[in-house]
Order: structure tokens, then sequence, then C-alpha cells
DNA sequence: ATTAATTGATTACGCGTGTAATCTTAACTT
DNA sequence: AAGTTAAGATTACACGCGTAATCAATTAAT
């Protein structure tokens, strides 16, 4: 699996919004939020290039970047990796986590229903 | 929040399975499924105590470590933080997410569904 | 009482990360 | 055509982390 760090992900982020994206498309996606300096940016788009997480293609002086790597995947083996350290592989310890603390909404709790719903029909 | 890496994490495991504990319970605990030094596993618990995460009674020359949190509170922080980085805070999309990559069973289905049932009831 | 052993403290060291500044070169400007 | 930008490439640097080795001191052994 693709290892990101914190501030890559985030730059990766910026660029799934909406791809092909230029560094300064970047960089104005992310200028709301963060306050990173336009070099900062610019280095973690090398490094996402380098880690095998981004690819580009040269349009005159700047480059368009696309992710190699869809959202959904990269989230779920990071999930999958998360769920496996701190609850030994299962998930519903960290919806229950959640559940005590008060953490979860009706909201919440309608879409984990209709989740389960979806799954069971899918068994049948 | 106290921040541990990876590493300092697993040796606060070894600690919560039960303690009090001595440097040398811990690293027979972790000799298991791990392969570390033992001078990594002692390093790791000082960068624990210094962090905040572990503390110490001295018991002749050894020391005596309790961890200073509880595995549900750090767990439920690191739960939030994940959950708010890779789904905007939403924690259904995490387990669609599982669902529809087939990583669900049966079993974690009942679980959820229990873990849904018991929070409606505390609503009622 | 010395010596040996063991425990925690201190030091080590390369790599990744956050956070940029500087360098180089290709593309606009005039 | 020459100068000026501006984009990416390269370099920088301190701090955390994984992974120990060495130092110091106190307890245990003889």
């Amino acid at each position: 699996m693709i290892e990101l760090s914190k501030a890559e992900f985030e730059v990766l982020d910026a660029v799934w919004l909406g791809y092909p994206a230029t560094a300064s498309e970047v960089i104005a996606r992310l200028s709301d939020n963060k306050e990173w300096h336009e070099k900062t940016i610019k280095t973690l788009l090398s490094r996402l290039v380098k880690k095998g997480a981004l690819s580009f293609e040269k349009q005159g002086r700047q480059y368009n970047y696309t992710p190699c790597i869809a959202r959904e995947e990269y989230t779920l083996k990071e999930s999958q990796s998360f769920i496996e350290r701190f609850f030994n592989g299962r998930i519903a310890p960290l919806v229950s986590g959640f559940a005590k603390s008060e953490q979860l909404s009706q909201h919440d709790i309608d879409e984990l229903k209709k989740v389960i719903d979806d799954w069971e029909k899918q068994q049948k």
C-alpha cells in the first residue's frame, strides 16, 4: 500500500476534488482551509508523484496532475489498517465507542441502518 | 490529545493488558508477536512516560508502569480524528466502504445491529 | 565488602515529515 | 532576441520515530 503522510493526503484530497489539476489549482483549493505556503504544496505534490500516488502530464510549463488511486480505494485500505490496529479488525467496537460517548446522531443511525439494509439485500 | 506513534501505542497496549506492569512484563507480553529488542521496548516505555501516557512508581530497582489514560478513551479520540480526516466526521461512509468491498461478515452486521439497538433504547 | 548483574537514563543515527528557500530552465513579454 | 517570470527540481533543516547501544547506578550475589 502506498503510505502517505497526513499533509500528503490532504493535498491528494484536493486533487481528488477535480482532476487533472494544475499545481495552481490545487493551491487555490487548499488556500481556503490551510495556511500552507505555495512552495510547501508543491513539495507535497512532488512527493506524491514520487510515491506513485499522482501522475502528471506536461502542459506548457505546468503539470496536470491526476491521482493514480481512487479515494474510496485509499480510504478503505486506511480504514482496514486503522481498525486492525485499534480494534483487532472488527468494526463494531469502533461504532460502539462512538455510541457510548454520544457521538452518534439520529442521522448517523439512519445512515447505518441503510448500510445494513443494503448489505442484507445484497446477501439475499 | 496525547499523540502516540504506532510503536508507542503497541507498547501501551501491552500495558493495558494488565497493570501496574514492570518493563520485563511488558517485554514478555510483546515477545510473542513482535521482534523487538528489549532496549527498544524500554525506549518506548520512556517515551510514553515523557508524553504523559504512562506513570510509574519505583519498586526496588524496577518501575511499575500504569497507563494514565483508558484504552477506550484513547481509541475514541483516535477514531474521531481518523473519521474526521477521511470521512468528514461521518461514520456511515466508513462502514459503507467496508460493506461495498465485502469486508463485513454476518457477525459484524449482527454486532452493528446490536449497537444501533442499544443506542435507540438509550434514546427512548 | 567487592563484584556482578540488571535497570533505567542517556546517547546515537538514519529516515520521514513539515515547512520552505534557492536553483534552473522553459515560456511569456516587450 | 533578450529579459523577466514562473513552474518544477533540488536543497535545507529541525524534529519525531524506529531501533538500539552504551552509561550509570543500585541491587543482588559471593
